[in-house]
DNA sequence: TTAGCGGGCGCG
DNA sequence: AAAGCGCGCCCGCTAA
């Protein structure tokens, strides 16, 4: 086969020189990497979790040259792997940094992430080291599977490679050879491509050294890779007790609730998880099915069976709230109960992955367990969040951004309303309301705190009058506004979520404008920079592409529509985050307060850190958290951070 | 047994 | 005419 790039003959190299297999002596390999600037490394390792599996082989790519070596000989490339001014190049970056710490090996330069490189230029496509070599390099080669062959229970990773020494070394080093060399290849070219790039800012922070893509992966993204696998590395200790003590109890409810559902159905609905089974019950008694679903992929649409409609049917069945009920507990059970347990390292720490390449709008994403979607304490019974401890002598600290996208939705209207609001200090909610209907903010602000008393039994039903409630529905009405414009909701579904009609929907939107129409000039802007430019900016430049934006299909122009508005303030609200974090690593907090960093939720960080330390920590936090830039920005940022000895004590 | 899909639902 | 954004995981179901 004929690739349209130059591909150098595989090298191999071992601790001692082999006659017929290596290529020559290992000193002339480690003189080679210690003369290079800029070298590609990749691991071939016993399988895939990342605290505990080895390296066996790893190879490497420079210049001209590419070689894979045996995983033994590692602890002689010291002085390569130290040398801070080396740049590396990796596929999955922090995958590799894993395995390699995990005997030792520290990477002490720049580590850059071809795969996010790729994530910034092209959000649609897939970003492996295979896809990109494909479509940037032009050159597949054989992958894993069809190298060394399917990894199963009985044929795991590392005796499927110990099978291809014994049979097929040369196929071994061409592959592992292979790997490497793509990625320095694919890691120049998209150098190339990013520094093309030229990138915008609606908004007036964007540092002068931010011109192109280029600098914005040189500058955030290459140091993030390391501030995301410390957090990974360190990962979050989990109160084992605590997660033994809740599961019994777990099982015995749902399958308390099982058994009565089965008993009320007659025995037709023997599984409660089971949609098509709840369909066939539901008809079967007359029941109203008339929601449909999206259809996925095909399109292919059916009854729906969802939370929704289990609330609706729940009036006249009760099957409907148990099966709602039912559907809860399993998820928790499954999901976070024994699904973290089968997790956890010999120490109870778990480690998430921070995938830095995934999400368009340039937020994070955690996976194998996601720990960005554990659920909140006012929507868990069983108080999961408790399960994330601090160890003895420590505390978690937890600090959130408040409101911290209808801040960046203010800074970039320049709306003088909701920056007014904000710089008042008030409920950006409450504040938005007060200017949108005219009522005084304290009326708004009494109204809720009397609701409050009243819903804990402080204060009786009477407590609230007629205009307190006219207060709390101006209050609910823009908030949901706020939140449905940042989404790009339209006018049925605010008349749905607030219920009321269409007309009163778009009466309302209508008169939010009127008040706030800075806030109406910015979506036409960001309509506008997507019809023009065919993609929008965060504040930080990233940029996302809308090529749906001039689909002739009405739904798909609509959603690149939804987008265009959306992407600018999560997008942005991910960068502020961003910026904070390496603010918090290059502040060096494990050095001086033994602090650690353990999550980053979206707009909220989890850290860990001595007793002694907390209160000194803390205000540092929300120091770099709240001054993200050089620059302020037109509305300040606010921080709410506490301590305690588990997540949910920490809020 | 395994893989992939769709539905549903947890979070911000 | 109607249309909310961004994720990952569990489960049931079907096909191979």
């Amino acid at each position: 086969m004929q690739w349209n790039i130059n591909i150098p003959t595989a090298e191999y190299y071992d601790v001692q020189e082999i006659p017929g297999r290596t290529t020559g002596p290992i000193e002339h390999l480690i003189r080679a990497l210690e003369d290079a600037k800029e070298i590609a490394i990749d691991t071939e390792t016993t399988g895939l979790v990342r605290w505990k599996d080895m390296p066996l082989y790893w190879s490497v790519a420079w210049g001209n040259r590419r070689a894979t070596v045996h995983a033994r000989t590692l602890p002689l490339f010291r002085s390569v792997f130290q040398d801070r001014s080396k740049r590396w190049l990796l596929a999955d970056a922090k995958y590799d940094m894993h395995i390699l710490a995990n005997v030792g090996v520290i990477l002490e330069g720049p580590v850059v992430d071809i795969q996010v490189m790729h994530a910034l230029l092209y959000e649609d496509r897939p970003h492996g080291l295979k896809g990109i070599a494909s479509h940037i390099l032009g050159w597949t080669w054989s992958d894993f599977q069809d190298t060394f062959g399917k990894i199963s229970v009985k044929q795991n990773a590392e005796a499927l490679i110990r099978r291809a020494e014994a049979e097929n070394f040369n196929l071994l080093i061409e592959y592992a050879a292979n790997d490497a060399w793509g990625t320095l290849e694919g890691g120049r070219q998209l150098k190339i491509q990013l520094e093309k790039v030229y990138t915008n800012s609606l908004f007036s922070v964007l540092p002068p050294y931010i011109n192109t893509l280029w600098d914005l992966f040189d500058k955030t993204e290459v140091p993030y890779t390391k501030v995301l696998w410390e957090c990974e590395r360190n990962g979050i200790l989990i109160d084992q007790e605590y997660l033994q003590r809740i599961a019994p109890t777990a099982s015995a409810e749902i399958d308390d609730l099982a058994r009565s559902i089965v008993h009320e159905t007659g025995g037709k609905v023997m599984n409660p998880n089971s949609g098509q089974q709840l369909i066939n019950y539901f008809t079967s008694i007359g029941a109203p099915l008339t929601k449909m679903t999206k259809g996925g992929v095909s399109g292919i649409r059916k009854t729906a069976i969802d939370a929704t409609v289990l609330d609706f049917l729940s009036v006249s069945h009760p099957v409907a709230a148990k099966t709602k009920r039912f559907r809860e507990l399993t998820k928790l059970k499954g999901t976070y109960i024994d699904g973290l347990d089968e997790v956890k390292d010999p120490f109870n720490r778990i480690h998430t992955r921070f995938n830095q390449d995934v999400a368009r709008t340039g937020r994070l994403s955690s996976s194998g367990p996601n720990l960005q979607n554990i659920p909140r304490a006012d929507n868990d019974k069983w108080k999961l969040r408790g399960a994330f401890i601090a160890p003895p002598g420590h505390k978690l600290i937890v600090a959130d951004y408040e409101q911290l996208e209808m801040r960046l939705l203010a800074d970039g209207s320049r709306e003088e309303g909701m920056c007014d609001v904000i710089r008042r200090g008030w409920d950006i909610h409450m504040g938005n309301a007060a200017m949108i209907y005219g009522v005084p903010y304290d009326d708004i602000s009494v109204a809720k705190k009397t609701e409050k008393k009243v819903k804990s039994g402080e204060l009786p039903e009477s407590a609230m009058t007629e205009y307190m409630k006219q207060c709390l529905i101006f209050r609910a009405e823009v908030k949901t506004i706020g939140f449905g414009l940042v989404y790009g909701m339209g006018d049925g579904k605010l008349a749905r979520d607030l219920g009321i009609t269409k007309k009163e929907a778009t009466e309302k939107s209508k008169h939010f404008m009127e008040k706030y129409p800075a806030i109406k000039s910015f979506k036409e802007e960001m309509l506008k920079d997507a019809t023009e430019y065919g993609c929008v900016f965060t504040i930080m430049g990233r940029r996302r592409s809308l090529p749906g934006i001039h689909s002739y299909d009405r739904g798909d122009r609509s959603k690149a529509e939804r987008i265009a508005v959306n992407t600018p303030i999560q997008g942005s609200a991910a960068d502020v985050v961003r910026v904070a974090q390496l603010h918090c690593w290059s502040a060096g907090l494990d050095a001086r307060y033994g602090a650690r960093m353990l999550l980053q939720v979206h707009d909220e960080l989890v850290f860990e850190c001595p007793d002694e330390n907390v209160e000194e920590c803390k205000a540092e936090i929300k120091e770099y958290m709240e001054h993200p830039f050089a620059v302020e920005l037109s509305v300040p940022l606010g921080v709410d951070i506490n301590s305690g000895a588990s997540w949910l004590a920490a809020k």
